[in-house]
DNA sequence: CGGCATGTTGCGCA
DNA sequence: TTGCGCAACATGCC
């Protein structure tokens, strides 16, 4: 599921179904989920609470409530909100529902997630999860100038400086691999050794080119990954772009494909 | 059966 | 104090 742009789109199916609705009914017994608050705790903030809006920061989702609560998600790497008809057997790999009514209507949205590495939090003030994120790239666009610094000042690989949640938020391995093909730069170069502020500038776009790509391809498929990423899980097959065959390396303990050929390394 | 997975966190060590 | 590498989390799927 996850990463800025299965997130936005997520956050959208909520504003649909959520923005303006009455909680009858909130439950969720996965105590894992809610840590470090508790289940209890989740029922206790929603029922008879009215949610107001819907953001999102990279990767989390906020839901704001008319009594000034709020509701944090983040989906981890397998969690997803559906909606269903109230009353409907619980989902697959359910493990919260709040039963709502909308203009007059019922129903009932449910998270499902099956390896449980998501969070669900009900709390009164934000998490330092979510003040600790950096700027949104597709929310709030990107900073050139901040950006270039980041990479700058360090030495760790490119590919592990972009998916630092505080340098940007929302962007994961997916994004960093397909965003880094487009910008032509090979994912091991190091920050403090890119040519700047042109490389800056060109990850930049690779990024937001990769995001846009993702939310239109999401929406036309919603389910399984429509085949358009360019090189993520491609190791071996021949580069779109030049048709060498592609490589894969581990960085930050996570596959990372490329091209040899076409992406430049800097050192 | 083995290996891999879109994310995050915590631990040990340099 | 900072950074790095890696295992762990829990489960599905190929």
């Amino acid at each position: 599921m996850p990463e800025l742009p299965d997130v936005e789109l997520t956050r959208r199916d909520l504003k649909r179904w959520l923005a303006g609705a009455l909680v009858t009914a909130a439950d969720t017994e996965d105590a894992r989920l809610s840590r470090p608050t508790s289940p209890r705790a989740f029922a206790r903030a929603l029922i008879g609470r009215t949610f107001v809006r819907v953001e999102r920061r990279g990767k989390w989702l906020r839901l704001d409530l008319d009594d000034g609560g709020k509701v944090f998600s983040h989906l981890g790497m397998t969690g997803g909100w559906v909606r269903v008809a109230i009353g409907a057997p619980v989902a697959r790999f359910e493990r919260a529902r709040i039963n709502v009514v909308l203009r007059g209507r019922a129903s009932s949205v449910r998270y499902v997630d099956a390896r449980r590495f998501g969070r669900l939090l009900a709390v009164r003030e934000d998490i330092a999860d979510w003040i600790a994120l950096g700027p949104d790239p597709f929310a709030d666009g990107i900073e050139m100038s901040r950006f270039s610094e980041a990479l700058a000042r360090k030495r760790r690989a490119v590919k592990e400086i972009v998916m630092d949640q505080r340098v940007f938020a929302g962007v994961g391995n997916i994004l960093a691999t397909e965003g880094l093909w487009i910008a032509r730069i090979d994912p091991r170069s190091r920050g403090n050794a890119l040519r700047l502020p042109a490389d800056a500038r060109a990850i930049a776009r690779g990024l937001l080119r990769a995001i846009a790509r993702e939310l239109a391809d999401r929406k036309r498929c919603k389910d399984g990954r429509a085949d358009s990423l360019f090189v993520y899980g491609r190791t071996g097959q021949p580069c779109p772009r030049c048709s060498t065959r592609l490589s894969s390396v581990v960085l930050g303990g996570r596959t990372t494909v490329f091209c040899r050929a076409c992406q430049v390394r800097r050192r």
